[in-house]
DNA sequence: TCTGGGGTCCTAGGACCC
DNA sequence: TCTGGGGTCCTAGGACCC
């Protein structure tokens, strides 16, 4: 383990000791949709939610048309196309291999690296020359475009926290839009704080909108003001997470590196239906679908699950509708990872929190109480009464699971299901405008890369 | 007609125990 | 008049992130 934060002491300051560097994918889905399709360049571009429903990506000139981030895009749909709008279905599968892709591309620049998010990267780096920082950065960024084609923005600060301010900047503040890159750390501590002093407080890594309006009735209105005021009051005024916060506004490393992602505590699959469901029939396959799916990623990251919890909601949207929000949690005897017992615990607990005459607009699957599936949580019952016949039971599933999360990963999803799940879907969700698949792994569906 | 999905951390308060 | 006090575990709710 190394130090950390042991700061640069020695008052020359010319090496950082620790930098963070904040990298993300401008716009991320709207470029991926361009890699693929050149001509969307300079086209006013959104990518919308599953379902076709809000607005969650925009590219610089749908922004410049006034389009909000999140905005149900039936109500935009007429002025946006009319100006020659283009609006795509969310295509996740070509955007996660994409995200994998500039992922590996920025780790080639350090050997500490977190994966923060599908288009965002920290890594850290330590010894350098801080101004040399920016040339590394400059070259990182025309890398990952080169490379992957995705125009990136680098932020680099003595913290995470810093960091993301310093991409913020990157991507805003005219004196570093052009480069693409913010270095704070190659900036007096004077200037870093005339930066810091534009940026509102509501922008700052971890100030949400509840808290920037408390922060704004303190009189904290701008990062700096929050960097300058005394962490303990804060904590004390609002929490123990902003004064966190606070601390590493003043440069104290307070948020650590994730290199490697800790197992998920929690796994939920869910959706909104295309249209609305009454029928328990088609709720079922459709609870049936989503379970599996969480099987699926509960057993990728080699978990199982001590409970199952089903829940349904009618649309929340409708004020003449009758609102129904019902759950339930099942606990299953000894935890498991299996689909099959996973489903029927989710099945009935459907059953029990069905009504008929409700116009179901989402339904989902959240596995709680998860656990590594190395510990052998033996059932009493079963394993104690008759061993042997618990453990081969036990690997039989194991191994059919296996075998269908292996076909399935290899001839694409949905090759191998279980019947519950349906064979119509009408409830499946609208993607109106979906771009092909591009399957980048496959040598003749590449995409043509321009020089 | 049409409004995403999937996570984390922290705290307060109740149940329970000694 | 006068009712212990402190620890742990669990859950729900509220905040945050992308």
């Amino acid at each position: 383990m190394k130090p950390r934060s042991e700061s640069d002491s020695n008052a020359s300051g010319c090496r950082s000791q620790s930098a963070f560097a904040l990298i993300d994918g401008n716009s991320f889905y709207v470029s991926c949709e361009r890699v693929f399709n050149p001509k969307l360049e300079g086209k006013p571009l959104v990518v919308l939610s599953n379902n076709d429903g809000a607005c969650i990506a925009r590219s610089e000139e749908a922004k410049a048309l006034g389009v909000p981030m999140a905005v149900p895009y039936f109500q935009i749909r007429k002025a946006f196309e009319r100006a020659g709008g283009i609006a795509y279905s969310s295509n996740y599968g070509v955007y996660a291999e994409l995200s994998q892709r500039m992922m590996s591309v920025i780790g080639q620049f350090s050997d500490r690296q977190e994966v923060y998010s599908i288009d965002e990267s920290f890594i850290q780096w330590t010894g350098f020359h801080r101004f040399d920082l920016t040339t590394l950065a400059v070259d990182l960024r025309k890398r990952v475009k080169r490379w992957v084609g995705i125009p990136a923005g680098v932020g680099i600060g003595a913290t995470k926290t810093l960091a993301k301010s310093a991409n913020r900047l990157s991507k805003k503040h005219p004196d570093f839009k052009a480069q693409g890159v913010c270095n704070l750390l190659a900036l007096p501590e004077a200037v870093q704080d005339t930066y810091l002093a534009r940026l509102e407080v509501g922008d700052v890594w971890g100030v949400g909108a509840r808290w920037a309006q408390k922060l704004q009735s303190l009189r904290i209105r701008s990062a700096l003001d929050l960097k300058q005021v005394d962490p303990g009051w804060i904590r004390q005024q609002v929490s123990v997470v902003l004064e966190r916060t606070a601390l590493e506004l003043r440069g104290i490393a307070s948020i650590e590196l994730e290199e490697a992602p800790p197992p998920k505590q929690q796994i939920i699959s869910s959706r909104s239906f295309g249209q609305p469901v009454t029928s328990l029939d088609e709720l079922s396959q459709a609870v049936s679908a989503y379970t599996a799916r969480a099987a699926e990623n509960l057993r990728a990251q080699a978990s199982r699950a001590g409970a199952l919890t089903v829940f349904l909601q009618t649309n929340p949207f409708d004020p003449k509708e009758p609102q129904y929000y019902p759950s339930i949690t099942i606990r299953l005897g000894p935890s498991s990872a299996d689909t099959r017992i996973l489903m029927r615990a989710a099945l009935s607990g459907l059953k029990h929190i069905y009504k008929p005459g409700c116009r179901y607009r989402k339904a989902g699957v959240m596995l709680p109480d998860l656990s590594a599936a190395t510990v052998e949580q033996g059932d009493l019952f079963s394993e104690l009464f008759d061993p042997a016949a618990g453990i081969i039971q036990q690997a039989d599933r194991e191994r059919l699971m296996t075998t269908l999360d292996q076909l399935n990963q290899k001839l694409g999803r949905g090759t191998l299901w279980i019947v519950a799940e349906g064979f119509q879907q009408n409830w499946r969700m609208r993607r109106e405008n979906l771009s092909p698949a591009y399957y980048t792994s496959h040598w003749d569906q590449l995409p043509v890369v321009r020089a």
